[in-house]
DNA sequence: GTTTGATAGTTGACTGTGCAACTATACACC
DNA sequence: GGTGTATAGTTGCACAGTCAACTATCAAAC
């Protein structure tokens, strides 16, 4: 679009915040998760993801699509959570080669038990550093960087 | 600070976009440098890091609070670099416990090689989907969550 | 109805990272 | 000067995630 940047670029610094930002956050949420509740972030996300689709399941590729999860990646997590009885998994009778991931009692409760933990985590790292317009602002800017 | 929020806050679309938003661009950066340049993502930030300090060095501890990394994975981090001849450890004269981890010329020149395809990336999946406002209020608004 | 190509998901081999335990050095205090 | 505590960095071990190769199924074309 614009001409090509250098390594100097004064734009780089928002990019290297957005980083900086994210990973210190997510860091600081998988421990607190880990310890209050012996729980990964991604295990917690695939709970979350679940809980809110149609019908509390999920085919593997849409699950993959939604963490940013390789395929197998997502077996193998869906695989963990499986053994743990959080989860099941469910032929697909319309096409025979998918898989439902679905939700179960199990972990519709697990969720609801980590979920303090892990939203008091959010809203003191983030959320609550942030003002309500710009939580609106950044909401926008991000779905623009997600866009197509 | 405010009342708890529930998993139904409006709030939370905000850090789902910043996690998706993240998780996308930062996969998308990494595939292209390692098509492009045969290098991964981390090494390069290791590169950078070390180009930007003071003597073009950094102790190991420092490097792994900037790049957000355990202790650990700085050390193999620093291991495999150095294996490639991009890094060099140099033990600290007045501390005696601790190692500088010091950028090479032949690491200068990789990150120098390497940078188009990265900073290409960065703006054509980042910076050029938000305006010079946004990406000012975005690097304000970061800090505030990185600070203190 | 068979063939051809695409898609869904799993498995094997490998890599990167974290935690906990350890070694070595520094610093403070008596 | 010796003792105790903290800090810097590395190593063993375990585990989560990726890519490439594979199997099974589907859909289209003829």
């Amino acid at each position: 679009m614009t001409g090509t940047i250098t390594r100097h670029d004064t734009r780089l610094a928002s990019w290297r915040a957005f980083l900086q930002a994210h990973a210190r956050v997510v860091r600081d949420l998988e421990r607190e998760l880990q310890a209050d509740q012996g729980m990964a972030l991604t295990d917690y996300d695939v709970l979350v993801q679940l809980s809110v689709a149609e019908a509390r399941r999920l085919r593997m590729s849409d699950l993959a699509d939604q963490l940013v999860l390789s395929r197998s990646g997502a077996t193998r997590l869906v695989d963990r959570l499986c053994a743990e009885g959080l989860v099941e998994r469910v032929t697909c009778e319309s096409d025979r080669r998918g898989q439902w991931a679905s939700l179960t009692d199990a972990g519709m409760d697990r969720l609801r038990s980590a979920a303090p933990t892990h939203l008091r985590g959010v809203q003191e790292h983030f959320l609550d550093r942030l003002s309500t317009d710009d939580l609106a602002s950044l909401e926008r800017m991000l779905k623009g960087v997600l866009a197509d």
